[in-house]
DNA sequence: CGGTGCTATCGTGCTCCAACGATGAAGCGC
DNA sequence: GCGCTTCATCGTTGGAGCACGATAGCACCG
């Protein structure tokens, strides 16, 4: 029943600058799709567990949220698309953290509005 | 065919220090709210073009956008009905403009996380 | 190798969204 | 008052999104 995990997963805080435009059509298309993706309260309580907790925690999610598992895991699906989270397995389960990128990537996006 | 406007619109910078908390089950909400409105490339579009023009331009907006003026016009709808935008109706047409509190609102909440 | 626990995916119903054309309401100019 | 312009709203259609239960795919333990 313990939980240990946070070894393989959440790694590099990888210090890239990013190089992308933060205005135009592309920068658009790419605000819409990560606002979209953060458009609704489960993904939102989603992220917030995954930023709170540092280590990246599993299915532990679903007893976090009131929903049944496969709408979690859609959710999860979902935010994996957006590319804010990330999915490592380990072993058995599979251990979900935030990718600091597309998060830093996010706030200069609205930080540019 | 002159477009003067921009006088009983977009006054307020409002100071106000904005006093509710950045994150809980209310803010989870809001930002799901505020999120979803964005979530849509032609409400981007939108509110990169009232951000740009300082002064707040009215049904210019649908001939910039490659939709029907009543598609527009719903797409404004939803961002009014977010807090996004603010419509002041100037004789037979409509001044839209941003909100500004609640834009830094969003950053505020997009940078909690 | 067979079971067990953890996730992902499928299929389904329902609701909401996005787009359009057509229609209606309000203000201005003549 | 009449017509014109400007927006909003209505009604419709097609397509996503959200939730669930049921099912299938793995990795591990015994």
């Amino acid at each position: 029943m313990k939980r240990e995990a946070a070894e393989a997963c959440c790694p590099p805080p990888a210090g890239k600058p990013d190089l992308r435009p933060i205005e135009g059509a592309e920068a658009d298309e790419e605000l819409a799709t990560l606002c979209k993706a953060i458009g609704h309260p489960a993904r939102v309580q989603i992220l917030r567990l995954l930023v709170s907790k540092e280590a990246c925690i599993c299915g532990d999610i679903v007893e976090e949220l009131p929903l049944a598992q496969s709408t979690v895991s859609q959710h999860l699906k979902v935010l994996k698309e957006a590319g804010l989270i990330r999915g490592d397995v380990d072993g058995p389960r599979v251990c979900y953290c935030i990718e600091p990128r597309t998060l830093r990537r996010l706030k200069a996006l609205i930080g540019g509005l």
